[in-house]
Formats: C-alpha cells, sequence, structure tokens
DNA sequence: CGGTTCTGTTTATGTTATACACAGTTTCTG
DNA sequence: CAGAAACTGTGTATAACATAAACAGAACCG
C-alpha cells in the first residue's frame, strides 16, 4: 500500500487516478483521459455504439492496441468516460432549505444526462463508481442531512430523483424530432388496432399522452417526489411512527 | 393491409404476430416465441451477454443462421424475449382505490424484473413497445382514471413507479451476494479514503447506508411516490391552480 | 410429375476486442 | 559512456460475433 488508492483493484483503479509512473521508456502521447475524451467526443456525436477502441484510436491517428497502454480493457474506457462526462457535480445552495436544493440539483443531473444520453447505457450494468460520479451523490445527500431522514433514506431520495430523469432522458433522447415519430406512429397504430385492449391508455392518449404535445413528466415526477419527501420528512419530525408505504 | 396488424412494419411487427403464414415446403420447426423463449432461459441462467444466435441456436441444434427464418435480427430477437419475459400484466384489485392497486402493481413489476433483471438492459434504447408489455402501462392508468389526473399525468405517474422498480433492480441484482461485495467494498475504501471530499455520504455510510444491512429503498421510494400522487390528486380535487414543482 | 416455395445448412464477409511479440526510444545503472 | 532495462506504439493473429448469399432437400400445388 504506497498509494493512496492502493486499496483500489481492477476497474475501480483506473477510474480513481491510481496510474503507474513509468521512468523510463518513451513519453506517453497520450493520458487515460484524453483518449476517454475523445471517446465522449464520438459517443455524443455517433452515439455509443460507434465508440469502438479503433474508431477511438483513429481520433489520434494510433493503432487500436496502442490504446491497451492507457486503458485495461475497453469497460474501463466506459466507465473512466462515464465519470468524465458527468464532471464534478456542482454546489448547491441550500440556504432555502432542501427542497430548492433538490429541484436544483435534479436539473443538473438532467442538464448533465442531456449532454450526454449515452451514459444511460453505460450505467445499467453493476460497475465502479468514480470520484466525479460520487460527488453527485455527495450534494443531495448533504442537502438532506438536517431533515430527520436516516442516512440511507437520504441516499434513497437521491437515487429516487437520480432515476425519475434517468426514466425522463429515456422516454425522450436526444434525437427525439427525427427517431420518435416512427416509433410513437407504431404504438399509435398498434394502440388504436387493439383499442379494446387498452381503453385507459386509448383515453390517455386521446387526452395528449404519448403525443408531440406531451412534453415529458419530468415537472410533474419532480413535484410528486418532492411533495412525498416532504411528506414523510413531515412525518419523522411529528414522531418516530411514520405511516406505511401501501 | 390485409392482416390486422398490416400497419406495422420494421420491429414492430414481429412483435405483434404479424407473420407470414408459409403454404408449401417443410413445416418449420421452431416459431420466433419458441425461439425467444429459449433465449429467455439462457438470458435468466447466464445473462444477456450470453444470448448470441449461435448460442440460441445450439439450444434445438441448429445453426445460427436458421434463427434468420423466425426472427429478423437479433434485435428483434431481443424485442420479443422483453415482451414475453415480461408476459401479460395481472388484473387489479381496484376495489380499495388507486394507492393500494398502484402498490400492487409496483410490487409485480419488481418481482417481473426480479425474474428477468436482464430487460433492464433490452430497454435503455428506444425500442417498440409489445402487447404485453403495453398491458402492464394499462393497468396503472386505468386504476387512476377516476382521480382527477389528466392522462398524461396517470401516464406519467405509471413511468414514475416504473423507473423506481427499475433502479431498485439495478443497485440490487440478482447475484447481489457475489457480485455486490466487491463492489460495495471498493466503494467504501474509495469513500473513506476520500472522506473529506465526501462528508456527507461517509456519514450516511455510517448509518448503514450501502451496506449490507441496506435492503434498497424500495418501501421508501414507493412511499414518497405515492404520497407524491396523492399530494397532486388532492390538489386537484381541491382546485384547478395546484402548486409548483419546486 | 414438374415446378414452386420453403427450411435448415454451408460458406463467406466484415467487425469486434484483445493476446503476443517486436522494433525503436528513452532512461537508469555501473 | 556502454549496456541493460523499461516503456511506447505497431504488426500480426485469434476467437467471437452478426448476418449476407447461395444451396440441397423436402413439401405442397397444379
Amino acid at each position: 500500500m504506497t498509494s493512496e488508492d492502493a486499496g483500489l483493484t481492477g476497474r475501480m483503479a483506473l477510474l480513481w487516478g491510481q496510474r503507474a509512473q513509468p521512468r523510463r521508456g518513451p513519453k506517453p502521447v497520450l493520458t487515460p483521459e484524453r483518449v476517454a475524451t475523445a471517446a465522449i467526443g464520438i459517443a455524443d456525436a455517433e452515439g455509443l455504439a460507434a465508440v469502438s477502441m479503433q474508431r477511438v484510436a483513429a481520433e489520434f491517428d494510433f493503432t487500436a492496441m496502442s490504446l491497451y497502454r492507457y486503458v485495461p480493457a475497453r469497460a474501463d474506457l466506459l466507465d473512466l468516460m462515464t465519470d468524465l462526462a458527468l464532471g464534478e457535480a456542482p454546489a448547491l445552495d441550500t440556504s432555502a432549505g432542501w427542497r430548492p436544493a433538490l429541484t436544483e440539483w435534479t436539473r443538473h443531473v438532467y442538464a448533465a444526462f442531456r449532454r450526454h444520453p449515452w451514459i444511460l447505457e453505460t450505467t445499467v450494468r453493476v460497475r465502479p463508481t468514480g470520484p466525479r460520479e460520487l460527488s453527485w451523490m455527495e450534494r443531495p445527500v448533504a442537502a438532506l442531512a438536517d431533515t430527520g431522514l436516516t442516512g440511507p433514506e437520504q441516499v434513497d431520495a437521491a437515487v429516487l430523483l437520480l432515476s425519475h430523469v434517468r426514466s425522463q432522458i429515456q422516454y425522450a433522447p436526444v434525437d427525439a424530432a427525427t427517431r420518435t415519430p416512427e416509433v410513437a406512429a407504431g404504438l399509435a397504430t398498434a394502440l388504436h388496432e387493439h383499442a379494446d385492449e387498452y381503453p385507459a391508455l386509448v383515453r390517455a392518449a386521446g387526452d395528449g399522452a404519448f403525443g408531440p404535445g406531451d412534453d415529458g413528466g419530468f415537472d410533474f415526477g419532480l413535484r410528486c417526489v418532492l411533495d412525498g419527501i416532504a411528506a414523510v420528512v413531515a412525518s419523522r419530525r411529528a414522531g418516530p411512527a411514520g405511516g406505511a408505504a401501501g
């Protein structure tokens, strides 16, 4: 255990900056960060599927194999891309209480995912958490510190907001203007050909659900979750015997 | 437009049962459903990455290419797997109101994702919706029909609960017993080596967050969302001027 | 019975990640 | 300052993957 991150191994090591410092040989031209930054650019422009080792290496006029001098494997590159793309979480203004702070945080998360929607794909599987990603969790938990919620509940509340953002990004992807019409039209067709089996959905669609005017339930969901957290916070302050879930 | 689903094309066709009926030639041994069912078994047992055309075909002692007689491409197979694995949504008991009904629904969704956690991966990208998957959306929207929520809001509420289930499955995968300790240990190590940067998280971890006793925020999140929906419903009944999100 | 249509296979192509060995370069050591 | 060691980027090779194209045989229709 010589380095400060000596306890970290495998996919965690690269993410937390644990790097072997070479003393001899030619200077490395690149760094893991430069490689990941190039990969982020490709993913932003052409989607995550376009991020192959070859494609990333081509960005530097290198061969695919050269990247393995900087990154142990593609999976590690995706981890680093994710952490770098998220970036350090902005500080929150908690002076007006936890609710405005969490609202601000949620909008920041939404914006970050909007910039790099492929993060949805890199984060479906179990994977190591990077330092920047962790800073995103730090903020809301800190904002909830004085609410009376337990530590795990504070984390759960943040995860709840995060999952809402994820679903909003997922159902309204970047190129919604081009891709969604096809899918939406197919859904509308199927729905009306089987109207008898989905009466409630047909009615909701008639009210504008699934349509172009339906700008996503971001505000609705945000309000629901914050109201819900507020209810739990209130019950914690009234007394330790809170209501049941169902 | 000869068939009832004639309007559906591309990846939508297979999902909604639009099949060309062969009149001559050898009887097909398989069906798209049998192929997908075999693939589901593989995904359940070995993960989605193990579902290659070759691996699925081997289940029938067939060649990989033979599957293309039943399924246009791998992507369509994944779509069909998803719809079949979800299955038809169970009916809900709405006699006690929308809240118990939605609670019941959420637990059913959770159970379905638990059985087939790879559905998380097959559903990150934009993709066509199948008839069974659509039945899962029908139930909660029907249960919310008389609440005063608009159609889009009813859908948003269901999506909100769904996204909560997704995040719970994601952060506590099936093989948590084997995979999570590694990841959790790495997180704990990183957290304590940088304790000064994540004071709130360190405190929360001390309270049991991220630990083995933290059985996930399923109930907490469910309660928050339902309380939040209840608040909006109440405001709709009190008058059309509801509160703001932040 | 002959032609048509359909199945499952064979063969081939292009892409992917990545293991391994090497040539050239830089730096450390004696 | 010579030689060894370490390191970089490359060339070559492999195995897995999806899937296109052509084909042999079987089933059915007229």
